[in-house]
DNA sequence: CGCATATTCAACCATTTGGTTGACGATTGC
DNA sequence: GCAATCGTCAACCAAATGGTTGAATATGCG
């Protein structure tokens, strides 16, 4: 049985699925739509869907006939005490962030994200 | 080509390897002692050891015989940085990270962990 | 109603993963 | 020198992963 890091640790581990977290950071949005930017098909994008789900890192809601995605930033939290725990990680700068978010949301060099 | 990130999370991803990772956060170790507490064979901890080298979250240095494995805690860096990007976390409280850490280390129930 | 849209399901496939065992190469100590 | 210790390598295996396609299931719209 996989535990709550186990899951998570391995949603995170897929280039595919943090290029989805990236996105859904920006608003909730239709599986279609999360789908558009890739190049692999909509049961690929759907499958990873349920694997963020299934980690609780988002979560979806059907609304008619579309289903919603929305992050779920919270599961990340478990996720985050565990590395905090190697210690010496001083307060995030906020530069560094956003330098480091601009060169991981850079128009795909490879699928390097 | 995996990224550095797909590489750190990815290891992370197993509970062997964290477990692995607790361990040398008391001290640096021998691969037999890293291997001692855990029901699978040496080649398997091995393994383990070596994907945890390539992530870059242990470096290893044969001394005589003996190969000892050292926390490298720099290479979480990276992955904590990306995870703060989903924001909200505030600074850890380090009581719930106490709590969290104990719980964490239990004497293997299941292989939990 | 009937068609188009949104999403998942099922079967399949190639590759990777996490483990085993047994043989092997280095190094140490008696 | 020789036996024991430390660790990796190679071959193998079962199961999981990440993708495909085509059919199936809702739901919405004219």
């Amino acid at each position: 049985m996989d535990t709550p890091l186990d899951l998570a640790f391995a949603a995170l581990a897929d280039p595919t699925r943090r290029r989805i977290l990236m996105l859904l950071l920006e608003d909730d949005m239709a599986v279609t739509d999360v789908a558009e930017p890739f190049e692999m098909s909509l049961a690929a994008i759907s499958k990873h869907l349920g694997i963020l789900t299934r980690a609780g890192l988002i979560s979806q809601e059907k609304r008619g006939r579309v289903k919603w995605c929305k992050l779920e930033p919270e599961a990340l939290r478990d996720a985050s005490i565990w590395m905090q725990s190697f210690g010496q990680f001083e307060a995030v700068n906020l530069d560094e962030l956003e330098r480091f978010l601009e060169h991981e949301l850079e128009p795909e060099s490879g699928s390097k994200i």
